[in-house]
DNA sequence: CCCAGGATTGACT
DNA sequence: GTCAATCCTGGGA
């Protein structure tokens, strides 16, 4: 098994980060699976919670790289984040489900398999990441980060971000073209 | 102090 | 397709 890539790594932009994230795979308590879709936000990024600055809640994201940066949605969702070069972090969008799965089946009774862990909601839900993780180094446990041989299962793909209203231009998402742990089809370049 | 608005999901028409 | 749930951040007054 490969190790967690270097510190080095992880302190770049998040949007030349996130699509090298794709294929790597990421387990809580050994619960995770396949990176399959992820987001960035730059420091200078309007859409990005760390535009305006340093926050209480968006502190992890000016600290050290290679942390969790975990904040709740809509009031009732957690999702997660892997801390990138100062102010920038990846959004962790999909897992294709690898390991854990009878556990991710417990956690969200009903669900079907393709969906545990399709959309940053169902994801951190799948792997019961709350706020308590926020900061942690995702190199260390309880978490893993790793490369697997032969890297990402297929093309990747870049397109809009998914649920914000400012900086939507920027095509910022990334993903493995044609998967069906996608939280949503990308939409296919016109011809 | 106030309150609009979310980096979403699931239920429902 | 539409829409409510739910809560807390942070910008503005």
């Amino acid at each position: 098994m490969r190790e967690a890539p270097d510190l080095d790594w992880f302190q770049r932009p998040a949007s030349v980060v996130a699509p090298d994230m794709l294929g790597m795979t990421f387990e809580l308590d050994g619960v995770g699976g396949r990176i399959i879709e992820v987001e960035a936000y730059e420091a200078d990024d309007p859409a990005s919670h760390s535009y305006r600055g340093l926050t209480p809640r968006n502190a992890a994201m000016f600290g050290p790289a290679a942390r969790a940066y975990v904040y709740r949605s809509y009031g009732l969702h957690w999702c997660v984040n892997i801390v990138c070069a100062p102010g920038s972090a990846v959004l962790l969008r999909a897992l294709e489900p690898q390991s854990g799965v009878e556990t991710m089946r417990r956690r969200r009774a009903g669900i079907e398999d393709r969906l545990l862990c399709a959309g940053p909601g169902r994801l951190a839900s799948a792997l019961a990441i709350d706020l308590g993780h926020n900061g942690m180094d995702v190199r260390r446990q309880p978490f893993t980060l790793r490369l697997l041989p032969g890297g990402a299962p297929g093309a990747i793909v870049a397109g809009p971000r998914i649920g914000i209203s400012k900086g939507v231009d920027l095509p910022w998402r990334f993903g493995i073209a044609g998967s069906r742990h996608l939280s949503r089809p990308f939409k296919r370049r016109s011809a």
